[in-house]
DNA sequence: AGATTGAGTTTCAATTAATGAAACCAAAAT
DNA sequence: ATTTTGGTTTCATTAATTGAAACTCAATCT
């Protein structure tokens, strides 16, 4: 007899603000937020001005507009530091960056979605790679892959159908039977591939991070620029891939996975 | 006539915990918020579900643990993104680590505390730097030093006097007087020094960021390994520092900095 | 210039949600 | 077996949220 949930008060009302604030991606205005609120112009000023105060957002005085407020930064930053798999994980993704002298991604599922939470850049030839907190689809990114093949059938089915599936680049793979597909050789093989699914120019091998009693916690990726490995030469370092993660893994495994 | 400020309401007192579990800096227990709580047990109760169900904070449930939450990342990327200095920063600090070789750091004031808004390794060799969305004492490091030379005086006493001064190493100064001599030398000359007074073994180079109307926005470092270079050899750089810092300053001009 | 529109801010009584003392429950400790 | 500790739920009281409407100020139109 679950409640329709979204039942969180004042507080959830406000919080879900933020949300709005951040889907522009850019400074916006009260106007524009307006819009797309359910509540009346008073209550959202209050709230706009309440987090403001909290410096969860910021008010430009003069564009008169509203953004992401610093906060934030402080707060995730402790967050990743204290409850993200990747402090745990570090001493293994460095030896692993130090082993193939290419970047190394770390990456947890969150509500279907792949989330970067570490990051580990062995070159500096090119900046567009993952930044820690951001977002991914998980149906076209080989450390999405890898997590996907080791979640419940059910969830599987579940986040599949929420999923819309876009077409990031000509390499993506948009339909479900392929997907199951590819999920069906991570399953055999512990190998996820990126062919340049998400971003041109960038593919990866992955590898899930599985706890010692079995249960997925993350993954890890070898990426790089295509002109440096494709996919197959990449898998030179399959190995060493596989080995951490179960060393990650392992000393994970006292440490749990968000629901 | 302000008001007393922290007044506001629900939402505000929420959000406060959000600090209260980030200053344990591990996963904690409710009884142990509980303590610190002024709110009764019912109502702290409620206010952990909200934040839980809103993914700012994470309940172990084995542990009985909260942690700060995912949602937290997630969103402080798009703050870094969109609201922070940094990516206007990042052409200019991309070049100038291409050009010396070693650490840079971008940092800005946030309420008398440094706050590392980005951070470029040049080398994998040493890891204890700062990170993103770390914060530091404004008065023992050399982008902290470089800012408070730039803030109004007044703000600057507001800031001494909230300020309680810890000595992190040997080398740390803890005397206002030491502090606003040093002020002066960056008023002069441009560039601040930290000689190990924060971090053991590490040393840094740092200069103000200014708009072209000369508003402090920010500050830049170069920072390294005193085994590598000490302050002395790191001004070799000082040329390419306060070039780098002119130019982001020049395209910051339009970006508003938070009060 | 004077009028008008639009964006943002403030007020206030009705309403609704937050509050917190106390009861309750489960698991661990004695 | 009993007590204590730590966490969860209840419910009448209390206090805060709500939102329609009035207001302000600046920009735009006539």
């Amino acid at each position: 007899m679950n409640k329709p949930v979204k039942n969180d008060g004042t507080v959830g009302k406000a919080l879900e603000i933020l949300d709005a604030v951040a889907m522009y991606e850019r400074p916006v205005r009260f106007s524009e937020l307006l819009e797309q609120s359910p509540y009346p112009k008073a209550t959202l000023y209050r709230f706009l001005q309440t987090l403001t105060n909290q410096k969860f957002l910021e008010y430009d005085q003069t564009a008169g507009t509203y953004s992401l407020g610093i906060r934030l930064m402080r707060l995730a930053h402790t967050a990743w530091k204290t409850a993200s798999l990747a402090p745990i994980a570090r001493p293994h993704t460095e030896e692993l960056v130090a082993k193939v002298g290419e970047t190394v991604h770390l990456a947890q599922l969150d509500n279907g979605q792949v989330l970067f939470i570490d990051k580990l850049r062995a070159t500096d030839r090119f900046q567009t790679l993952a930044q820690v907190g951001q977002v991914a689809p998980a149906y076209c990114t080989g450390v999405g892959k890898a997590m996907l093949a080791f979640i419940a059938p059910k969830r599987l089915q579940i986040v599949l159908q929420q999923q819309s599936f876009y077409k990031f680049t000509p390499a993506t793979h948009t339909s479900v039977a392929s997907l199951n597909q590819e999920l069906e050789c991570v399953r055999k093989d512990g190998i996820a591939f990126d062919r340049e699914e998400h971003e041109q120019g960038i593919n990866s091998i992955a590898t899930p991070i599985l706890s010692s009693s079995g249960r997925l916690i993350g993954a890890i990726s070898i990426a790089t620029a295509t002109n440096r490995f494709d996919c197959e030469a990449l898998m030179q370092f399959k190995g060493s891939l596989l080995e951490t993660a179960k060393k990650i893994g392992e000393d994970a495994t006292s440490w749990q996975f968000p629901s």
